[in-house]
DNA sequence: AAAACAGTTCGTATATTTACGAACTGAAAC
DNA sequence: GTTTCAGTTCGTAAATATACGAACTGTTTT
């Protein structure tokens, strides 16, 4: 068995699908794309966890590229990265593609 | 604090996301995409791992909805499902336009 | 300087994921 | 009927993810 490595398409588009795995990291992202930007304060308000929880849930975001946080005394504001969401934006919609085109599944 | 619980559609995106948040189950799609169908037998000559773990990845995949599995004596064919990747695929696209359109990130 | 406030990091418990080989199942070939 | 073959399920080990409260950090207010 020629066993292949994974390409690093394959490796990225599976850290981006892992990080919004989870339902409050959907909800993050939409409440960042709802309102341009936001605090972990106004966050923590609205999604069901402990505040330390939701930061783990927005590093998580942050590693993976898709969120960007800002200290702005007091608090932190946090939003979607505008650069490299393009990039994970195109990576997604053309794996989307990959899947849909074809018309005879079997 | 009155938090929400999250919706529907969050947890099916995040169900969604969490299917393909692994390398091994992207490189599935992508040969079911690219062949129209295949069996356990093809992917388990390209995919680097054991028998037992494709299973199991095969088997999360078809958990999700993504993929459907027919037992087709000697061997086991799998394809994308159909049907379900119709709407699997509206959720996902809706959710990329919902984050994509604002131009004026932070 | 002390108290208050917003978040993060730490410590920790529990659950889930990932992986493998061994044992099993069910159909086909001998 | 026994062997073979393809794949799944089982048992199990190790790694990762999820969650919380307590303790900490860095500002701002008092």
């Amino acid at each position: 068995m020629a066993k292949k490595e994974f390409s690093e398409e394959q490796i990225k588009l599976s850290r981006i699908a892992k990080a919004l795995g989870h339902p409050v990291r959907i909800a993050i992202m939409q409440m960042l794309a709802d309102q341009s930007c936001c605090y972990h304060g106004d966050m923590s308000e609205v999604i069901p966890v402990a505040k330390s929880t939701l930061s783990q849930h927005l590093n998580e975001l942050k590693e993976a590229g898709l969120i960007q946080g800002e200290f702005t005394p007091p608090t932190v504001k946090y939003c979607i990265n505008k650069d490299k969401w393009e990039i994970i934006r195109e990576l997604l919609v053309s794996f989307i593609d990959q899947i849909a085109p074809v018309n005879s599944y079997c």
